[in-house]
DNA sequence: AATTGTATTTAGAATCATTCTAAGTATTGA
DNA sequence: TCAATACTTAGAATGATTCTAAATACAATT
């Protein structure tokens, strides 16, 4: 009931946005929605179609692109590009950046200090920033969370 | 005069930090890292080989993309991934970081404040970080840098 | 309810950046 | 000079994403 609770919740949200920014609400919008919920990796967009498929089995690749675009736009998903393979995609909207390990390839949240405000960077005043990234790459060691930690 | 001799400082460089990766030193390959060392901007595989097809008509844009992994490799020039389209190559290796501009598409090198040495983040001890990169988008106010400055 | 206009979904084609392949050319070092 | 190896090249292949055009669903009128 807590799962039902949430849903419903969730439901609203995505609901009120895509309304926000003019678009409706389907099916196959909540449904990916929800499937991005419920992982907590940052999957692709071929990812999420394969998930998505298992429990509806007619929805295409192409909608889900659409959709992830839209999730996007209406500010309820994050798009990842760590490395210059496939984007990947991030439910998590707290404020935070990225670790990507070179041996597994997962990436996983790394949130921001307490007290950080303060970037150490000097941008120059003919430069508006809106969004600042940052990005860490390395590895995991820890064999469980990295499959791949054999070699090293 | 100053010219030639950066160039020989230059070249000395490449070839041996070629030679350092077991690499030789050819012609395409010189040519290739004085195009990118005479720009300032983060120009794509493509601008490269435009550029660099001006004076070397008979240059290949296969060519151009195994130079530039050969470059990365060796350390002399670096990969710029601030979009999801073609791949930006800097040869500015003093540590710095990216400004991105939406408007006009420019990259431009943002430096790190002096006294930095610590990152905003808590990474977990399982995981080791091996490179940070901090990227930044906006765009530009002066309408010179920034040709899109019409709109808004 | 039937009609109309618009949004959405879909499969498949097209595009773009990049990598791969296979053949030709250059360089090195016995 | 010969053979081994590295390098360059054009074009084919790949992978991710976007585009296109037709089918379907939906919402707002009649
Ligand atoms: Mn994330
Ligand atoms: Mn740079
Ligand atoms: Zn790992
Ligand atoms: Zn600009």
């Amino acid at each position: 009931m807590k799962e039902e609770q949430s849903s419903t919740q969730e439901n609203n949200d995505l609901a009120r946005k895509l309304a926000h920014s003019g678009m409706r609400m389907t099916s196959q919008r909540e449904h990916v929605y929800r499937t991005l919920l419920n992982q907590t990796d940052h999957p692709t967009a071929d990812d999420v179609y394969l998930r998505a498929k298992a429990d509806m089995p007619e929805i295409s690749i192409a909608t889900v692109y659409n959709t992830l675009d839209a999730l996007v736009k209406c500010g309820l998903i994050k798009q990842v590009n760590v490395e210059r393979t496939a984007t990947r995609y991030c439910s998590n909207m707290k404020e935070h950046c990225h670790f990507f390990c070179g041996e597994c390839g997962n990436i996983h949240d790394v949130d921001y200090k307490k007290g950080r405000d303060e970037l150490p960077v000097k941008i120059p005043r003919n430069l508006i920033p809106t969004q600042v990234d940052i990005s860490i790459r390395g590895h995991c060691i820890n064999p469980l969370s990295c499959p791949n930690r054999s070699k090293n």
